[in-house]
DNA sequence: GTGAAAGCGCTAACAG
DNA sequence: CTGTTAGCGCTTTCAC
């Protein structure tokens, strides 16, 4: 029925059959001012008719726009990720973009290559969630006032930093109330599991986790933190060496979940019990922290949201093409009390609950 | 030290500095024959000096080629998808191209909407992983020889089969595994919790899994199969209902790990415990599958590999721009005992081990 | 309201 | 080996 290989309707073929030309076509077609409703409608009918489908390739080597963004993204396949990925993706598609996902870890050559690739395909935007404090491409887009956002962790460089548009939950407090709850809970030996130091959410949360320490008059131990870089395997090897230690922890603080399922597991590997011998709070609230028998007490950081806004964020820079308004957002986090920490077993301890 | 927006450097602006035309510098940038040595290198050290990048988007407009997949996923926030993410924008990226994700569920006017965007904006190919039995536009995709394909899922079309290439695991082959291996545990009441029928998985696993009932001498019984769509609360609310029968199932098979993890919440929820009173199998062997606690025994369909292999193909496909020598690959899955079976606790029934 | 003409940056025929 | 010419499909002045 139908011819093979038609080529592709042009706004020319449009012109044409319209009696009319290129331009007029695409003035209607954009529905921007200056065609009379006629020939507007005539058109419209006539894209239809000829199954018009625009080029958009065509469309950004002219406009500079291309309404694809970028995401930059450590790794989709753990599982903190793709609830940020699907919220990121989502909210774009509403706008109207597109999304090419970057999976470039926290290696900074490959995330520089990627950036070339990217800027050269013309993204309007880009979207970071893998920012580290070193990386040296981040001066050169606010120079060049380059639309980016950074999600989940946030970057400071002096002098630029109204210029950094981000979107984070507030870590350090997440952290702080994961510390304070373990000490309601009678813990004064807390191991902390710490994540990559040089990510803004490390630097955040061990810091809210040490001043929690000394608010609960603990003195913090350099020993009791182990920098176990975001990973599992890490977190578990970590986790083996506390608990050989003389005087173990009684609890861990990890600071993200996947790690606190690699304690999860080291703990009861040693045949200890969670949270009877060893209380765990984590950070993130991925999904499997609530199956039944994981039931991780964590801190929820609104992960949606996060995605959300930073797309709103980012479009909104692109195209309203202003300097940003909002710069910093700063969700709160909630602590999520489940079984891994032990409150269903024994609540506070009376004399640990001071007024907020 | 640099000049503020420096307009970017184009091959006219190295022409120039050559002393050559633009057609040259395209040449020798594109590491094509018919440049001298000499000016090749001239060409190439302009281009580090002037700092020149390539604009993709030109260059699409001109050779119709993106060097952009696009990516058809359900549902990133699933726990089966992410991996499959990874390694299909892994894959893609050390192949030269880029990914556009599109998370469109099982939403078929999302799904056309999608497709019209990406091929307007001109994706080399597509991998689709969504593909529903009824979707409209594949026979189109295929008269218009336009490259893609379908992993994971695959797609019957009567005369055009060889057309459409696939990668998948032979699920029938692991659902056989599955039942067979709960029938030798002893178990002859099966429930089995299926995905969305529209979908050649839960097809094949149902036939694989009624075929194995069959063989292991148990008449297939409508009512001991829920369609489930894939959905794990629609899982645990189906398992309820199996466990509310007079004669209720000593075992259960689901689809996949997502309604396993559904099936294993409903029946604790019961007050049941697993495997003591109810054994289950999953299917795709996702990461949360393995965690203590959990231990699922399910059927790995080697979705990293899947990734890899469609990637492959499609890029080979784009590039020989040649009709497929290979049409459809299909995996050998494997059974992954784990607790969830009860393996550990009783082993076979000997008198159900026959030689396979 | 509409049209003519130019051009985004690159590649592809074809000539020399 | 290199240059000339044209044009991908669209948008955008600037005239009329």
């Amino acid at each position: 029925m139908q011819e093979s290989k038609p080529t592709k309707t042009t706004i020319k073929d449009i012109a044409q059959a319209a009696g009319v030309t290129p331009t007029t076509v695409s003035l209607a077609l954009n529905n921007r001012p200056g065609v009379s409703k006629k020939t507007r409608e005539k058109i419209f009918r006539l894209a239809e008719t000829l199954n018009y489908e625009p080029n958009f390739t065509a469309r950004s080597l002219r406009s500079k726009r291309s309404y694809t963004l970028g995401l930059f993204m450590k790794n989709i396949a753990d599982p903190f990720y793709p609830q940020l990925a699907k919220s990121i993706s989502e909210t774009a598609n509403d706008c109207g973009y597109n999304v090419i996902l970057c999976n470039v870890g926290d290696d900074v050559d490959l995330k520089v290559k990627h950036l070339k690739i990217l800027r050269g395909k013309g993204v309007d935007g880009i979207i970071f969630t893998t920012m580290l404090d070193d990386d040296p491409y981040v001066i050169q887009l606010i120079e060049e006032s380059f639309p980016f956002v950074t999600a989940v962790r946030h970057i400071h460089i002096n002098g630029m930093n109204d210029q950094i548009v981000s979107v984070t939950v507030d870590n350090f407090s997440g952290a702080y109330q994961a510390i304070q709850h373990l000490y309601r809970l009678g813990h004064d030996r807390i191991g902390i599991i710490a994540g990559d130091e040089r990510t803004s959410t490390m630097v955040d949360r061990t810091a809210g986790a040490g001043q929690a320490l000394l608010d609960c008059g603990i003195e913090p131990d350099g020993k009791m933190i182990a920098k176990c870089n975001y990973s599992r395997k890490l977190a578990m090897a970590a986790t083996r060496d506390f608990l050989a230690m003389k005087y173990r922890p009684s609890a861990f603080f990890a600071e993200d979940d996947t790690m606190a399922i690699g304690v999860r597991e080291a703990v009861l590997k040693a045949g200890l019990r969670i949270p009877e011998d060893i209380a765990l709070v984590g950070f993130d609230d991925i999904d499997v922290a609530g199956i039944t028998g994981i039931e991780l007490t964590t801190i929820n950081q609104q992960i949606i949201e996060i995605g959300r806004l930073s797309v709103n964020l980012l479009v909104d820079r692109i195209e309203k093409k202003s300097a940003p308004l909002v710069s910093k957002i700063v969700l709160q986090p909630e602590l999520v009390i489940r079984k891994s920490c032990g409150f269903h077993l024994k609540g506070y301890r009376t004399d640990r609950v001071r007024v907020k």
